[in-house]
DNA sequence: GATACGTGGTA
DNA sequence: TTACCAAGTAT
């Protein structure tokens, strides 16, 4: 074996992580869930998402029989919500095409949706222990200081530099173990700020450690101001106490979760009120932002209070009233569900 | 190649 | 407070 997989093996073995719950037991529905769930974003949001759902969900058959609501609902405040839509359409499509299971060839594996070419790597690798190579942010970040290379990793150049560099390391053996190891060096040693250099099994041959260019790599994201949008989101508020809840589009942020329905300002917000219930009374909440990778989003909370006669919605599956004890089966997004938990809050 | 896609933590 | 960004993929 290489020394740089010498090296980090006999690290993992003192100093990885061998308690992440998707290690015990390692199957392949496990590693795939796990793998997805931790795409951008870090094991410790992760790992309490990860318990609930395999308890609701515990193989590969069951997700696929099950709800895109149940499913949507399990991943309510992860973010990244297209994720859990590809889990699902995924799984449904090994039930239908490769006997229930997840397929052992790479480019079956990576033909399936929200599986690319390094998450299918990380599956075989972990689940299987067939010799594929990695490259998350992990591997990038120690990639790019151990070979001293510039640039922003994004960029296609780097990035194809990257993954040859990958799979030279990759070991024919213990392949399983090597890919968690790179990634915990990564995500405990070899941080994006304050390194532990002098704790890491591969500093002797680390280039940005011998020039001093740790806090320079890898290269920064090309900076970019984003936008800021409004909207008003209607809380229609039945004499029960109900809410108005209505599910978004397939295309577009939150698709497929149920949020409150919007508006462009106060006028759109009231002819919209009225085609679902008798209003009389509106008052504004306070109004708040919600940011976004892209965007952020100025929300102005408009409540309508007491409607009667709720109606409209009959023919319509994407528009349900829902009382407080009904939103916990349903997909919401984060700051729907936190204000709609204040108010319900408030009233008591 | 650029952009869309969430959320919460951290400096 | 603002800005950055963490186990990426799809279009």
């Amino acid at each position: 074996m290489k020394p740089f997989a010498a090296a980090l093996l006999a690290w993992f073995d003192r100093h990885g992580r061998h308690d992440l719950p998707w290690q015990h037991p390692r199957d392949a529905y496990r590693v795939w869930l796990s793998e997805i769930m931790l795409q951008q974003t870090q094991v410790a949001t992760v790992v309490g998402y990860f318990e609930r759902f395999v308890a609701a969900l515990p193989s590969l058959r069951a997700l696929a029989a099950a709800a895109e609501d149940q499913v949507l609902a399990l991943w309510s405040g992860l973010g990244y919500y297209r994720r859990a839509r590809f889990l699902h359409r995924a799984a449904q499509l090994c039930v239908e095409r490769h006997g229930g299971e997840l397929p052992r060839d790479f480019d079956a594996l990576a033909a399936l949706p929200g599986i690319g070419r390094s998450t299918a790597g990380a599956i075989l690798a972990q689940a299987h222990g067939l010799r594929f190579p990695i490259l998350d942010g992990n591997v990038k970040r120690v990639l790019t200081r151990y070979h001293g290379i510039h640039g922003y990793p994004g960029e296609s150049a780097v990035e194809k530099q990257l993954w040859q560099h990958a799979d030279a390391h990759t070991p024919a053996t213990r392949v399983a173990d090597y890919t968690q190891a790179i990634m915990d060096l990564g995500a405990t040693v070899c941080t994006r700020t304050r390194p532990r250099c002098e704790d890491c099994p591969l500093s002797g041959g680390c280039i940005a450690r011998r020039d001093g260019l740790t806090a320079a790599l890898p290269g920064a994201k090309p900076a970019k101001t984003i936008p800021v949008r409004e909207t008003v989101m209607l809380v229609l508020r039945d004499a029960r106490g109900r809410v108005l809840l209505e599910r978004r589009g397939p295309q577009g942020v939150w698709s497929g979760l149920w949020s409150l329905p919007e508006a462009g300002d106060h006028d759109a917000a009231w002819r919209r009120a009225r085609q679902h219930a008798h209003i009389d009374d509106a008052q504004s909440l306070a109004s708040f932002v919600h940011v976004f990778s892209h965007y952020k989003l100025r929300i102005e909370p408009l409540l309508f209070d007491g409607a009667t006669a709720p109606r409209g919605i009959a023919d319509n599956p994407d528009l349900r009233w829902c009382g407080a004890g009904e939103l916990a089966a349903l997909g919401l997004p984060a700051p729907v569900r936190k204000l709609l938990q204040q108010l319900e809050g408030s009233i008591a």
